[in-house]
DNA sequence: AGTGCGGCCTGTCCGC
DNA sequence: TGCGGACAGGCCGCAC
């Protein structure tokens, strides 16, 4: 499910309910996540302030003075703000009730999420070490695409997804940015052209910026803090859209298998 | 080192 | 109506 716009959304919402409140008490329900829920995440988090609440690519950070929870939502997860007479429905596996009478409910079909915690700087966990920058920071740019690029052969689709060039940008955006600078999911990484890069680094940025404006892509499941859905996938130009007409030319929408991942494209506007 | 693939899970949809 | 199979927004870890 969430891709970057859907993560921050996630993280905007969550954070006046929880921000400088005192965790109450921590129910795990289904500790079989992705990676188990640590044991002792209760005597971790309980009784102590959360202090902030930070996004690094997909990953959210919760902080309090002994160390940070880092979340993630895997492909179907998401977390809410619920009051204590809310019904506990099925895969809601982790309650946080704060002092304040919020509670933040991860749920997760899938369990494709997870929820660890360290003492440690979470920018140095082994999850979070190697990723590259953040796509609305200065530090991403065209021309580091095309440094990074060099003598790679996968397909650039396959290297805009991979987080330790750039965070954030997942199935559904890779598709759509690559869309919008008119480039072949396809091709070659190393192949791409300085000039090419600079407008994908652009449109990269804008179109997740759009996204997070939007409240996130909601194809499926992805409710934000308030149980709402988004709304950009009103907004998505190719991606699910096999079969249908381009909206720039009229040709038809290509769908492609990529590196495991289907992936949407216009044959006449993207080469 | 770079690349490609299997695997983790459940839910949904499609074809028979 | 039921059943099997394919597929779904992420990402680690392994084998080549």
């Amino acid at each position: 499910m969430p891709e970057l716009p859907e993560v921050e959304t996630t993280r905007r919402g969550l954070a006046p309910h929880l921000e400088g409140s005192k965790v109450k008490k921590v129910t795990v329900r289904q500790p079989s996540l992705r990676w188990a829920v640590p044991s002792d995440l209760a005597e971790k988090l309980e009784g102590r302030v959360i202090q902030s609440i930070q996004r690094r690519g997909k990953y959210l950070l919760f902080k309090n003075t002994q160390g940070t929870l880092i979340g993630h939502l895997g492909m179907s997860g998401s977390m809410r703000i619920c009051s204590g007479d809310s019904e506990i429905k099925k895969h809601d596996h982790v309650d946080i009730a704060m002092a304040n009478g919020n509670i933040l409910r991860f749920h997760d079909p899938r369990r494709f999420g997870f929820l660890l915690w360290t003492e440690d700087d979470p920018l140095q966990h082994k999850m979070l070490s190697k990723l590259g920058p953040e796509p609305l920071s200065d530090e991403f740019t065209g021309k580091l695409l095309h440094q990074l690029s060099r003598k790679r052969k996968v397909p650039i689709k396959n290297f805009i997804m991979d987080s330790c060039v750039v965070v954030g940008v997942g199935n559904i955006y890779a598709s759509e940015s690559l869309f919008s600078a008119g480039i072949r999911p396809t091709r070659s990484a190393g192949k791409v052209s300085l000039a090419a890069y600079e407008q994908l680094a652009e449109i990269i940025r804008i179109v997740l910026a759009r996204s997070i404006d939007q409240g996130g892509t909601t194809l499926k499941d992805f409710v934000n803090s308030d149980g709402q859905p988004g709304y950009f996938a009103q907004q998505l130009n190719v991606y699910g859209r096999a079969g249908q007409a381009c909206p720039q030319c009229q040709t038809e929408i290509k769908s492609k298998v990529i590196g495991q991942r289907n992936s949407f494209y216009c044959p006449a506007c993207q080469k």
